[in-house]
DNA sequence: CGGCAAACCTGCGAGC
DNA sequence: TGCTCGCAGGTTTGCC
């Protein structure tokens, strides 16, 4: 599910329900997702205000009243579903429940548990392991032609591994990075290092236009849905080249069509006439 | 240091 | 119907 467009979508369906409201009790169903909770967790919430929901890359803050943050991340298959807390029934992989004072659940669900749950104080969020170090936002005014060249200057990985490396620009994965490409008409084979100048500066826009054209479908739904309220996320109807091997190019009229191929481990879609 | 494969864990669809 | 295999949105680790 979750790359930063389905997170900013999770993040803002947290918002509205979490915002002002008092934690009252954080349910940990298991001692773990992909680390250990850290010691004392629930102690650490409950009973504290939500001052705020961010998102940082594909992090979940939410801001307590005392400065304490809970940065919970979803990995490949995290939810986070919202819901009465009266007559709440638990499902399948619901491994930690926030209960509100204004009675509403909301359930992270993660089959998969690559996700996971840390407390950190506001002022270390900047030193904290998985934060520090991660690249600009790539919806940030601060992300740039020459600033994303300058990252990718040097580099001889192929520009798809790059842009998903999170140090280069926070928030994108798998899905994003070949539609951005696609928009972009670049080749995912090309070396990073070849890309800047006028192609940086038409990569940082690709990037841009399509996260912001997902964010405005509510993410894209694969297996699993997206939103907090448990509605579809529907930016997977405007897929160009994602999960399309074998279909037409939507940008040319390519004898091969859409192509799959396999870079990092990882599967990569694109066309390879129209993007060099 | 850079780049890549494998590992973490579970579910689902395709194919036999 | 039921089994096995391959693959899945992320990130870290370890190896060359």
């Amino acid at each position: 599910m979750p790359e930063l467009p389905e997170v900013e979508t999770v993040c803002r369906g947290l918002a509205a329900v979490l915002e002002t409201r008092v934690l009252r009790h954080l349910e940990l169903r298991r001692k773990d997702l992909r680390f250990p909770f850290p010691a004392g967790l629930a102690a650490l919430v409950e009973g504290r205000r939500v001052a705020a929901v961010r998102r940082r890359a594909k992090y979940i803050l939410i801001h307590l009243e005392d400065g304490g943050v809970l940065i919970a991340h979803l990995g490949m298959s995290g939810r986070m579903l919202i819901g009465p807390a009266e007559g709440l029934v638990l499902e399948t992989h619901d491994h930690v429940v926030f209960h509100t004072d204004h009675g509403v659940a909301v359930r992270f669900n993660d089959a998969r548990r690559f996700g996971f749950l840390d407390h950190a104080r506001a002022e270390d969020l900047g030193r904290h392991k998985l934060l520090e170090g991660l690249g600009p936002e790539p919806l940030g005014n601060e992300f740039s032609g020459p600033v994303l060249a300058e990252k990718l200057a040097g580099k001889l990985a192929p520009i798809k591994a790059a842009l998903l490396d999170q140090k280069i620009v926070a928030g994108l994965g798998n899905i994003y990075v070949s539609e951005a490409l696609f928009v972009a008409r670049l080749s995912p084979l090309r070396s990073a290092g070849t890309v800047s100048g006028a192609r940086a500066e038409k990569l940082v826009r690709a990037i841009k236009d399509v996260l912001t054209r997902a964010i405005a479908a509510g993410g894209s739904s694969l297996r699993d849905y997206v939103q907090t309220s448990g509605e579809l996320g529907y930016f997977q109807h405007q897929w160009a080249v994602y999960g399309k091997e074998g279909e037409p190019c939507p940008g040319c009229t390519c004898a091969h069509g859409i192509l799959r191929i396999v870079q990092s481990n990882r599967a990569t879609f694109y066309c390879a006439k129209r993007q060099r």
